[in-house]
DNA sequence: CTGTTAGCGCATTCAA
DNA sequence: TTGAATGCGCTAACAG
């Protein structure tokens, strides 16, 4: 049998209620007192159940997620998977609120995160950009004493919790492997296309790739990246311009959004098309892979990041650490063949 | 507020106990009473707190979990991870055995399966061989009422209440996928080299490899697949005897373990070398895909797997139904590139 | 500063 | 066939 508090109170030879406090850090215990729960404690090796501290608490984690409005596929689908789990709230006492803001617009976040009441907040996951300000709105917060996470892009700098997403750099690694290997010594040049390189993400997936490809596969050298705000027709524009003027373009990487742009740009198109790497399965890139005008998609899960973020928000809202490694996000990589 | 048991009492007219009857389907309540309770309970959208009803039953989950006994890497880093998730029993009120069961024996898991005892346990992993025997003792145990789930390897005929592992047909997909572009319009031959044709997980990889070779590759031929038994000297041999007498082999496909006899044939030749896929991260394979030995590694995380077995056994114990979605295990791939 | 007591939502005796 | 009472492990008033 597991010690309970009643084991721990006979052990130390105080109340229940004393017990409860040291257990809980609350104040008005004498340090003589506290050191003698906390012997019995570890001597009897308690710990504390967690489901029958949330019954007599009602415990309920009020949520917020903040994520960028706007088109983009990938977003709205993680927004649909935040709805999907806040139906389980009920079983999981979770209390979940959306707040969808402009995108690439820092100042956005750092309005709604003012907006929030830490008091009555258990925890945030923000989709963040990453500049100096929201990092100091994120940074207040956390001081506030609110768990706070990022998804899907980072606050490198920050005191986040955790960062509830895939590791971009090795993303972008991954893609370099792939089109160097895909290109298979061919020389000429890969054109890479970025959403904003205000979103750590995509810093670190164009670092990755550009690390990777100097390398290993110096023959390709690097256009770009281009920055496009994620948007379709810039995307596009940017794409078909590039393949005008560039005949040696051997390779498109597309580490952003506006996947759509882009195979309308190679989809008009004559003759031998460029090898094409991009990122998330949507309705619109699991088409393109199957047409063969993309050769692979790196997908993240964000079911699995919503997840994530909530049982890590959780945790530390209990002040437990969530299990690292259970909440490392992988990446899939499909291509024409492993379609799901 | 969620509706409790007293509010379904109250509404039904009925007391605690009566309901509690009804909600857990004991006899002895007439028909027409359970019909009143059924009814308040769908009236009020009542659904049951599990953590509540199981402090109150002072549940532990007696969880069993059979793997092959031997050397491979593999197997050993799951029993690892097994043990692990068993150093959090005493949170998730869980009570984990390991069964270790000589590797490539049906009658062995048959054996370890018969010696269990249903009463006393509350769900059953196993890493399974795909016989009629195993699948006739997983049956026998599941019509016991003992949830089972398969792990790593599935017994496809079954009822088992889940397969915990990747998607087998897919990563032979990928592996053919990424070789014949790897390959890159070279005709020749593709060696695969498999453990044994009664895992399921090998033969799945090797058709999902072979479909695609067919369709998407056609100057590709295939040779095998080999069986070895996993045995790495059995795997040395086959390679070199293959790569000795036939000079056109262009690539190679271990669909099963024994990397360390792979890598031992590879590592002597001179010339050119076949691009190699091979399953599964080990020291071995990841300094292989750091020699450039291999070209890509097809993983699947079995800390994942055993987290996810846990907690499938854990709902269907409660007769809940698990997140699917949740529970999808992904692939990695892994080249030199994007190593951890 | 410390202890007593009454629940949280559910399961389970034991009586009726 | 049904109900009243008690307790699971923990927290939170409310007294002292």
């Amino acid at each position: 049998m597991r010690p309970t508090v009643h084991d721990i109170a006979n052990e130390a030879g105080v109340s229940l209620a004393t017990v409860d406090r040291v257990l809980n850090g609350r104040p008005g215990v004498r340090r003589q007192t506290v050191e003698k729960v906390e012997g019995a404690v570890r001597r009897l090796g308690y710990v504390r159940d967690v489901a029958a501290a949330n019954l007599a608490k009602r415990r309920v984690y009020p949520l917020v997620f903040i994520v960028p409005a706007g088109p983009n596929s990938f977003m709205r689908n993680l927004e649909r998977e935040i709805r999907a789990a806040s139906e389980r709230s009920p079983v999981e006492r979770t209390m979940i609120r959306i707040e969808t803001v402009p995108p690439f617009d820092p100042q956005a976040i750092v309005a709604a995160l003012s907006r929030l009441d830490p008091e009555t907040v258990a925890g945030v996951a923000v989709v963040a950009t990453d500049t100096a300000e929201v990092r100091a709105a994120a940074e207040r917060f956390i001081e506030a004493g609110v768990p706070l996470v990022t998804l899907v892009s980072d606050l490198p700098g920050s005191r986040r919790s955790h960062f509830c997403g895939i590791d971009n750099r090795a993303a972008g690694r991954t893609a370099a492997g792939l089109i160097g290997r895909f290109a298979a010594g061919q020389a000429g040049k890969v054109l890479v296309v970025a959403g904003s390189l205000t979103l750590s993400d995509h810093i670190d997936r164009a670092s990755g790739f550009a690390d990777v490809l100097a390398s290993e596969f110096p023959d390709l050298e690097i256009m770009g990246p281009v920055e496009t705000n994620d948007d379709g027709a810039m995307v596009r524009k940017a794409v078909a311009g590039a393949l005008e003027h560039q005949p040696d373009i051997v390779a498109i990487y597309n580490l952003g959004a506006g996947n759509r742009g882009l195979i309308e740009a190679l989809s008009g198109r004559e003759g031998h098309q460029p090898r094409v790497v991009a990122h998330e399965l949507t309705a619109h890139s699991h088409q393109a892979l199957k047409n063969g005008l993309f050769d692979a998609i790196i997908n993240q899960d964000c079911g699995h990041e919503v997840r994530s973020a909530i049982r890590v928000l959780k945790a530390r809202a209990d002040g437990l650490d969530p299990v690292k490694a259970q909440e490392r996000i992988r990446i899939d990589v499909f291509m024409k063949d492993n379609l799901p």
